[in-house]
RNA sequence: GGGCUCGUGGCGCAGUUGGUCUAGCGCGCCUGCCUGUCACGCAGGAGGUCGCGGGUUCAAGUCCCGUCGGGCCCGCCA
């Protein structure tokens, strides 16, 4: 077998700087850019670091140039050849040398600043200009920021005399390797390529599924391969941290049982025992509490968890989870340690400074001010309960509503008396998706108060709202009456949706928050019985464990949730540890014995061996990339995500499989295909 | 399960009340010219039957029904 020529590089394509000029160098990348100059050939070399002018030139080297002709986008090139600074340009004219010292200082006189504008216009300097020396007293670079210019300038000698020859620049500001470019002297096409279908640079304008399609052509893209790298130092970041920690990663299971709670399974049919089927895990919850039963203390994993439930802008079919789990720990040393990975992920992988420890906000606490209980805390226009001065105004929705054990709450939007009519339609449109039956709204203005409601209620009354709400003259209030739930979540996210539509939020900031003691159970109406708040294993709290068997309800959980800028980002709670009070657990939410020793049996069991005290946490590492990319969709962190449908846009999986391989399942599919 | 929305050359869009739409624009692409560009420039050129199916009509990119695909959301997501 013969060998290739090689094809080692020196550098990557973003590591090159001036300081590497005249040495020899070879590297390997894709085509972003050619420019042909007939004469001369520009082209723009990319890899994941940068990117690199290379310059082919018939007088370094012919047969490179002539090779270059035919190189396009994205073909793959393997390069070598000499790094140079990049030279001067054209000669736009001399000036005197006294003005030199300038340069030095890099002060520039408005006398030295006219020449450059009366050249052209165009070369007319702004105020952001830096200067650098080159050669001391000899050569200089001074670069146009903002015009996104540079010019060459050079102390010369003219007839005898002393004077700065100002240049045009060739270097490129905005590139990291913009002082330097490579003379090449040979050139391989490694490979060539179709025209990509759109143009592998950041800020593209292209439809995300046509992105998803060519994923390998999208991921090429600057702002993708940071976001990759990004992803890979919050793993890394988060591995060291948990192992400096004393926890062991540890793997369990992805064929699993199935279990009913939650969400549903994404199922696999086990080929020795047709009719039966393993369940990908939704979370490895009952693996890391039996590690912990098994005495391994400190677990964690970055484990692959699977819900097959419906997607949003930030939930995927399959994702990621820092799962962690710890014996002989309560709340706070959970927390503890997730304060510190946190501060430790997004500082080390995204560069972004985190205050610890983190504020603790209760539940009900949560829900009455934000609506939520993952609230974006960058902003105020909190919601406030104005049921008590309501209960005796003029507006029936409002007094009906509260009479019926309905509640009336508001909030306030600054600069919202400036809402037109069709605003404020849109605005009840937008709570209508909530449930809300309407959106009651007064404004505030220099004159007093403005509506066609402002007759049913007394002056008294709405500045009791106003004061409530912080409205001030030129705001509008907001106001829901309806059942609590509706109200929190109508207003909640009419703060949100007024939020972003107002730019009330700094982008800059990341506000954590706990989110903490949550109710252990929730009452389902409609099935007049409990269902668990979180999950069958969370614990609660030691005051309230005598209320399981009198007062489910007001049990509270030891669960607790951290919510950064409006997600919530980990989720996690102390474990039951006791046989007898899962037990309880089971009782409360009625599930018989029977269903118990067949889906848990090994797990009840297991408890009763020596269980020690623990507790856990999961941070979603698809939501904390997300965050510190200031991403708005989490399939912009995930290499190859899948669509709305749960289809993968590249290999378009799920897909029909073969007669033989079902009927090996004992699987017979009802479906038209 | 439901609501909203998008689908026109490779990409991004325009296309009024159905009638010079014989589907237009920008980018990209191809050919030629050009030795300092970096969104290079100049000249010329190719390329789409309007997601798919059906219907209304003298006439459909345009109206109606259905369907497929993408997205956002409600439900769902312990």
């Amino acid at each position: 077998m013969s060998q290739g020529p090689s094809l080692k590089r020196t550098h990557y394509c973003g590591d090159l700087r001036l300081a590497d000029r005249g040495t020899q160098v070879s590297l390997n990348g894709w085509v972003k850019r050619r420019r042909d100059h007939g004469g001369v050939i520009f082209v723009d070399l990319r890899d994941r670091t940068g990117i690199t002018q290379v310059v082919f030139d018939p007088q370094i080297d012919e047969k490179s140039h002539a090779i270059a002709d035919a190189v396009r986008s994205e073909y793959v090139l393997h390069v070598s050849g000499t790094v140079r600074e990049r030279e001067p340009g054209e000669l736009l004219f001399h000036a005197d040398a006294a003005y030199q010292t300038e340069l030095t200082d890099g002060n520039l006189s408005s006398a030295f600043r006219t020449l450059f504008s009366d050249a052209d216009p165009k070369y007319a300097l702004s105020d952001d200009i830096e200067v650098a020396t080159r050669e001391l007293g000899a050569r200089w670079l001074l670069t146009d920021l903002e015009n996104n210019r540079t010019y060459h300038i050079a102390n010369e000698d003219i007839d005898g005399e002393n004077r700065l020859g100002i240049y045009q620049g060739t270097v490129n500001p905005e590139l990291d390797t913009g002082e330097i470019e490579l003379a090449v002297d040979v050139l391989r096409i490694l490979n060539t390529a179709k025209t990509p279908p759109f143009p592998v640079e950041d800020e593209i304008d292209v439809a995300e599924d046509i992105r998803m399609r060519y994923r390998f052509i999208d991921l090429r893209r600057p702002e993708m391969q940071e976001t990759l790298a990004m992803r890979h130092k919050a793993a890394l970041a988060a591995r060291n941290y948990m192992n400096e920690q004393g926890f062991l990663e540890i793997e369990t299971p992805i064929l699993m049982n199935s279990t009913p709670e939650g969400a549903r399974d994404v199922l696999v049919p086990s080929r020795h025992y047709p009719g039966r089927f393993y369940a990908l895990p939704q979370s490895p919850q009952q693996f890391k509490q039996i590690l912990m039963m098994s005495g391994v203390d400190r677990y964690f994993q970055i484990a692959r968890c699977f819900r097959d439930e419906d997607t949003r802008a930030d939930r995927q079919l399959e994702f990621t989870q820092l799962d962690i789990e710890m014996s002989f720990a309560g709340v706070d040393d959970v927390l503890d340690v997730t304060e510190g990975l946190m501060k430790r992920i997004f500082e080390e992988a995204g560069n972004i400074p985190v205050e610890i420890p983190f504020l603790r906000l209760p539940y009900h606490e949560s829900i009455a001010r934000f609506g939520n209980d993952k609230p974006d805390t960058r902003f105020g226009m909190e919601l406030t309960d104005v049921s008590d001065v309501m209960a005796d105004c003029d507006f029936q929705v409002f007094t009906r509503t509260l009479e019926t054990g309905g509640q009336v709450k508001a909030i306030a939007a600054p600069g919202g008396a400036d809402f037109s009519r069709k605003d404020i339609d849109d605005l009840t449109k937008f709570v209508a998706i909530y449930r809300a039956k309407g959106l009651a709204w007064v404004k505030v203005t220099a004159d007093g108060f403005s509506s066609g409601i402002v007759k049913f209620f007394t002056t008294e009354q709405l500045e009791t709202a106003q004061a409530r709400t912080g409205a001030k003259p030129g705001d509008i209030m907001f106001f829901v009456a309806d059942k609590p739930n509706i109200v929190a979540d109508a207003l909640g996210n009419l703060r949100l949706h007024l939020g972003k539509q107002l730019n009330l939020i700094d982008e800059t900031q990341y506000n954590f928050l706990w989110i903490v003691d949550y109710p252990l159970f929730e009452w389902k109406e409609e099935e007049s019985r409990y269902e668990p708040f979180h999950h069958l294993f969370t614990g609660c709290t030691e005051e309230t464990l005598p209320l399981l068997d009198t007062d489910p309800g007001n049990v509270q959980s030891q669960h607790y949730d951290l919510v950064c800028n409006g997600y919530e980002i980990c989720s996690g709670s102390v474990r039951i540890h006791q046989w007898d009070v899962q037990q309880k657990v089971f009782d409360v939410l009625e599930i018989t014995p029977e269903d118990v020793e067949n889906r848990f049996g090994y797990f009840i069991d297991a408890l009763a061996y020596g269980t020690p005290p623990h507790a856990g946490i999961a941070p979603g590492l698809d939501r904390i990339v997300m965050l510190m990319r200031n991403e708005e969709n989490i399939r912009e962190v995930i290499a190859f995500p899948k669509s709305q449908q749960g289809l993968c846009p590249l290999t378009h999986a799920p897909s029909v499989v073969a007669d033989e391989q079902l009927e090996e399942l004992s699987i017979r599919v009802d479906a038209d295909l």
